[in-house]
DNA sequence: CGTATATTCCAACGAATATTGGAATATGTG
DNA sequence: CACATATTCCAATATTCGTTGGAATATACG
């Protein structure tokens, strides 16, 4: 083969990558199964697509061996294949972050709900959560915190939260997180929290973010008691 | 604007920056602008492309602001706008490499022309070269050399390699490296030294990799001097 | 100012991609 | 086995992208 042919190939091989990456409705799902392995039918609700078009971008992501699926009685879940496709995805979105003003914008739009308590870097807050002096709250759907979460946080999905208030202390503040920095989750529960009196703001990262630094997870619920009360 | 636009918006810019990198020919782009500055006459020549293929596909890398552009004369220099895309480009090849196995056959044949040294570790290589026991030689273009390369690193362009393989000491190892794993250049470089009796084997990395892993890059030509003999 | 050089812009065509509707497959249930 | 459910496959359409040829722009030189 020569060399050019070669070289072909190669950078062929890495485009397929970028290509599976370069639609956004591709990456909603990664960043959604960031999250922890769904069904297509879950998937597609989540990023709001149908399923079928769900099913396509999943078979394309397959094919580039980003995800992995798996049956379960008339089920198919899928999964990342490994953490460095989150990293990853982490990584474009920093890129792109630094790169589109229009994309600094819209972040904006997005965090402007949210208190005003100074962003705490990640060592801070989990010092600051495990010594309770603040509430770090989960408000993803059950299953994703049971999957992963950060230290020290308890789990109030969004959906419920407005019937929950009374599980959280009103003497401390609360940092809610959600799936990252394009989910709208915890945008929304600080905006119930502050309605109701809480000191509320919002934690940016979500578990991919607060992997993609070094940062510690926690995987079950055995953790998350430390900190209650 | 409700969530599901705002959230369509921000996917959207991100998809775009993977766009930009989905092309095999603005990888390979990227990959020789790693090295440093070039004119778009340049860029097409190292990417064996024409002047307006290349052109284009510079616009659309520019349109996603991942290099720059700076007018000299009549010639038009491109960048990249920073590191970061450097890295990116890293992590997007090293992802596609632990995904896809034709890539890695692929790689296997460049690698193969290389000598049965064992692969050294990054911080061993510079030891080793600090202290002269081993040569490591910088095949690329005089340019790409000067603009970086790696500590204790000595520059023969491989076209100019038969005629001065009297600058190298016959009686110490020689390792040769050039753009990365992608590029042919110190492939060709051992085959020519390993020809000449040269005990000669291949470094796969290039700068990128190694300012990737965090690993001192020399900027001129004041250190190379210190492993000359 | 005319000419040569380097690069970009514009237009056009073929190839690839996203999306949707309808059919097909596979699994579980009565 | 008939039937419901979850998902995928196939076909068709609109759109986007890669590539090339020809014209246009900007700069340098005589």
């Amino acid at each position: 083969m020569s060399g050019r042919d070669l070289k072909d190939l190669l950078y062929e091989q890495v485009a397929r990558i970028a290509r599976a990456a370069a639609s956004p409705k591709r990456l909603e799902l990664i960043e959604i199964l960031v999250q922890g392995e769904k069904s297509v039918e879950q998937l597609a609700a989540d990023a709001e697509i149908s399923v079928k078009l769900a099913s396509a971008h999943l078979k394309e992501l397959r094919l580039a061996r980003l995800v992995e699926a798996r049956r379960e009685g008339r089920r198919m879940f899928y999964r990342l294949v490994d953490r460095h496709v989150a990293d990853f995805w982490v990584m474009l979105r920093t890129l792109a972050e630094e790169r589109l003003l229009e994309l600094q914008a819209a972040t904006r739009e997005i965090a402007e709900g949210g208190g005003d308590l100074a962003p705490m870097a990640g060592e801070q807050l989990l010092e600051r959560a495990r010594r309770g002096e603040v509430i770090v709250l989960d408000v993803r759907p059950g299953m994703e915190y049971a999957n992963a979460h950060l230290p020290y946080a308890r789990s109030i999905p969004v959906s419920e939260l407005r019937d929950r208030l009374g599980e959280l202390p009103a003497d401390r503040p609360v940092v809610a997180y959600c799936r990252g920095p394009y989910c709208l989750m915890a945008s929304e529960a600080v905006a119930i929290l502050a309605r109701s009196g809480f000191q509320a703001s919002r934690l940016e990262d979500g578990v991919a973010e607060w992997r993609y630094q070094g940062l510690p997870l926690a995987t079950a619920a055995h953790d998350s008691e430390e900190c209650t009360e």
